[in-house]
DNA sequence: TTGAAAGCGCTACCAG
DNA sequence: CTGGTAGCGCTTTCAA
């Protein structure tokens, strides 16, 4: 009857200017004290504090914002949110960010380069303070341009635009490819397949060059008959690995460019019954249960994004100068995969 | 040396009154072309929608929803976002947000309660229309009740935060874990161990009532014995299936209430060179490479995600009456594991 | 040290 | 149909 607090109704929320008339002070004492402002004296200081509590007062991020011009979160873009890898990237630029009390806005975009751009002008009304972007294939960036001149610092991970000159954090791709079919070489394997992703992304393409590197460094044979192109599907691994079987010198070992297609070889292979070695680029959780267990190329996408992270802060905190391209190693993780298979049968004698 | 744009300073970005000059119209004009509003001069539109284009405008969203009170934008808060179950999770919520043109807000927070509650008041402070919480577990979230008050959807998924009664999607944990048992007493197994994550998360406490549950249907003894505590660590369940072996009547087979767990039975299996049976709750990539292939108990995490965000998205637009708890079922993947291994060795006749 | 007041960029309500 | 104008909640001069 009277109009002392219920219940039900949703209370609008406490504003500053709440907090001053419950306070007794001015509105700008408040915001100073929100703020941690200095010069405000102990006993007003004590009495906002105390208003806030009681009005369970949270100041309101979009008038600070708007006010200040800068919103304490960066925005980051990856292209498939359920792929562990990207996941375990953005756990990376979470970390980073959190330790410096700033969000992150993850949107997660599908291959459509024209969603892509959409969703990421949408994150740009955000007037975020940065953004971490991996780079759908195929989408036009060419807008972020624009984006960067007007002041938001952008870094590239995973794999770089075309035709643009950007901060950028990316693994060695060639590199661990390279050294991939260097121990299947010293395994004494001289026929080695190369299964690489369809898709011609970035990273697959880094990777195939650097099969062919591997090959020219240990003096083997470029065979483009050897190379197969293959999604993640088992049934498309599967043919190709017919394929390559029915081959007058048909290869003894594969090197496969990404986790996925690995993966779908196991498949594969296990359905064919067939052994070939293998040393796939990217590690997973269960190659070590594999039989035999899988080598892979490892990296730490942990490591790229808590990498991506900083070097986008640095650029937030007015660090300018030319673009920076920072290249993560790779790791060889040996697991027996890669090795020579035995020439009949795995019965071991007893 | 005139006023010409050259190329390096920040150039301010362009406001609705910039576009307003440029268009020669007022700038409640601009206000409506952007909105799509009706009942503007086709002509109008036309120049505004030039001026923007040429001025590459964006709406300030901190404007728009300071004035508007709305902010098209979804909070999301997960305890491990490197983890596949909880990005699967986000992935559905993301499909689900992005049909409505919304944006989700992801924060990953950490095991640490006091963290938890300070990420998800500033998250709050951003205004959401709407949060979806996998509670971390001993967090207090009892202030969350009165930004539910103030008019905040909420909606948990997963497990269910301790003495509120909320909006809730989970799976139906204690039904699969009962249905896990029943497969293994129908291969026959009558000695059934569980292993129990350590933590007694919610999901693990249900599925190992499950676990009880299951063993009542069939008739079967409830022996604590045969439940043990463990982790995601392969030492442990190695010690554990040890002890367990030790036992006057050892178990035949395992039931393992989480993915993660399941992993690292595996792993101990592998070391020990055992093969008792085994079915695992939460369903893994590679469950049909193993030897012999894991049959598990299915959940779907990204139906759980869209659920959670269907739920909420009901609720930003004013559903309103009792709370709403939602179960999603789960099926199993019978894949071999879970049969009566062999007598005495796996060498087939032939 | 403090409060009043002028906006940040936008929307929505006016009067025309 | 259109433009002016009053704020949304906050920070930041500027005087007092």
């Amino acid at each position: 009857m009277d109009d002392a607090p219920t219940n039900e109704p949703a209370s609008r929320r406490a504003t500053m200017k709440d907090v001053a008339a419950r306070a007794g002070v001015g509105l700008s004492t408040v915001s100073r004290v929100v703020s941690g402002k200095p010069g405000v004296a102990p006993a007003k200081v004590r009495a906002v504090e105390r208003a806030v509590r009681e009005l369970n007062f949270s100041r309101n991020d979009f008038a600070h914002t708007l006010r200040t011009g800068t919103s304490a979160t960066i925005g980051m873009v990856v292209t498939n949110i359920s792929d562990p890898f990207f996941s375990a990237l953005v756990g990376g630029v979470e970390e980073r960010a959190r330790a410096r009390d700033q969000l992150v806005l993850v949107a997660s975009v599908t291959d459509d380069p024209e969603e892509a751009e959409r969703i990421i002008r949408r994150l740009l009304q955000r007037r975020l303070d940065g953004l971490i972007l991996v780079a759908p294939e195929d989408a036009d960036l060419t807008f972020l341009e624009e984006e960067r001149r007007a002041g938001t610092p952008i870094v590239f991970v995973d794999q770089p635009p075309t035709g643009m000159d950007v901060d950028l954090v990316v693994v060695d791709n060639e590199g661990g490819a390279a050294g991939a079919v260097r121990h299947l070489h010293r395994a004494g394997h001289r026929r080695i397949a190369c299964f690489a992703h369809i898709s011609g992304r970035y990273t697959s393409a880094r990777r195939e060059a650097g099969y062919y590197r591997g090959l020219a460094e240990v003096g083997l044979p470029a065979d483009r008959a050897l190379v197969v192109s293959v999604d993640d599907e088992v049934d498309v691994c599967t043919e190709a690995l017919l394929e390559l079987s029915r081959l007058p010198d048909p290869p003894t070992a594969i090197f496969s460019t990404n986790g996925r297609t690995t993966k779908a070889v196991l498949g594969a292979q296990r359905l064919l019954g067939t052994h070939l070695a293998l040393v796939g680029f990217d590690d997973f959780d269960l190659a070590v249960l594999m039989t035999p267990p899988t080598t892979t190329i490892v990296q730490d996408p942990e490591a790229i994004g808590r990498a991506a992270a900083d070097l986008l802060f640095s650029r937030i905190a007015g660090r300018t100068g030319p673009t920076q391209r920072i290249i993560l190693g790779t790791r060889l993780a040996e697991r027996g995969s890669g090795e020579m298979s035995p020439p009949v049968a795995a019965v071991p004698v007893s």
